[in-house]
DNA sequence: TATAATAGTGTCTTTTTGACACTAAGTCAA
DNA sequence: TTGACTTAGTGTCAAAAAGACACTATTATA
């Protein structure tokens, strides 16, 4: 079976730059080809958009099959269509972006017979196609967007720490914050709920656990209230 | 002449919001379409991405094409690939926003036997395929991106009055601002070159001229200053 | 030469940001 | 059981930025 089209066509692809956060730095989901072109080499987890899938859709079924991650949010990053991003072929890729809670993600079984795994930022391999440049967008987005929109979140816990917010944003962000000024804005803003919890298994005084309360959010974002780190 | 292929592939498009500003209002450039689907309906302008041609050389060609305009500010705003958003086969759109200089591109001849008009964006047509959607999401874009990066000397004239600026920023943001903190912060930001000239023809006391210093921009950019309204 | 229209200018108050250091609570090991 | 270690948790003051506010200057035109 093929399909006839009275002009040629670009292929259709989608990618995902998956970040998520642990104690120690930003983390971004890999895969290791097994196919021709770049066979061997770490990619971005992605594939071929199918004709009766929107292509969030494609992005949401690529991640799922290649990495078994699912439910998280994404965001679409920027398309890219250079003349020879792919050997193959004119192959325009739709990029999106993932932040996942690493917590839930954390033993990432090897899926599809494939090797998955999670790279520190500044400790990556080298990339398949222009992945790189693809990868550079999505931290600088992650970057620029985490100070004005609440989506930090999205990579912590249900429940974390005021410890745990700040070090989110001393790692995205690359600069350190100071704990009380921290503290003092992220409290002001009236978002967080207090839990009657505190942390556990740590070597020294436990902290308080929060929960983001996006619906309080987004009554505030309605009102005019703006977030911002 | 055909293209065959495996499986079966979208049709890519571009489609671009252009804006420009006049004494008024926000405008937008709209095309009449003279081909079914929404034939007679107003449309961005847009159409099919070429083989042999990026995506943003695309957007420029269709711009240039169906409107005539030319070496504008372009950037690229979302991938739109719903399903059903052409009646007649799965496409999949790119689009872009155009800032253009009004002045530079005023009388708009109706290149290609096509209608070709600019719109207030609070008296718009209703337009074609999803065209609303994409207008919005570009005004909202605009909105958000004129704030923290210097893009709307892009609407105005090379030479322009701190009265059009501060007009250019009520009308994108659409609030009214103070006239002195506005321009105690615009100069302050030392990105304007005061030139030796005021307005001409105007029925009242001429105001003094500007240009937008392009180099000291980036200067103080690499030194870590950033634009902020 | 009076009127009309917009240009151009400074001060003060409020709010926000940022610098800064100690006590409290809990774990762990001697 | 106590002392050492580790992180939690807390407030003040100064500097900078934002925002409110009203009059004089200049030019065109009737």
């Amino acid at each position: 079976m093929s399909y006839s089209y009275e002009y040629p066509r670009a292929a259709l692809t989608v990618d995902c730059v998956v970040f998520g956060l642990d104690e120690e730095d930003l983390k971004i989901l890999l895969i290791q080809r097994d196919l021709a072109p770049f066979e061997g080499q770490w990619a971005l987890p992605g594939g071929f958009v199918q004709l009766e899938e929107t292509l969030e859709e494609a992005a949401r079924r690529e991640l799922q099959e290649e990495t078994g991650i699912e439910k998280v949010y994404l965001e679409q990053l920027y398309t890219i269509g250079d003349l020879d991003r792919d050997p193959r072929e004119r192959v325009v890729t739709v990029a999106y972006y993932a932040l996942v809670k690493l917590t839930d993600h954390k033993v990432q079984a090897a899926t599809d017979a494939r090797n998955v795994a999670w790279f520190g930022i500044d400790d990556l391999p080298s990339l398949a196609f222009d992945h790189e440049t693809i990868l550079d967008m999505a931290y600088e987005r992650l970057r620029g967007k985490v100070r004005y929109q609440p989506i930090g979140f999205e990579l912590l816990p249900t429940k974390f720490t005021l410890r745990q917010i700040q070090h989110l944003y001393e790692v995205v962000l690359d600069r350190s914050l100071d704990k009380r000024n921290f503290r003092k804005k992220i409290l002001s803003m009236d978002i967080l709920i207090e839990l009657d919890e505190v942390e556990t298994d740590v070597a020294h005084r436990a902290a308080r656990l929060y929960k983001f309360d996006r619906r309080k959010y987004q009554r505030l974002t309605k009102q005019g209230f703006n977030f911002e780190i």
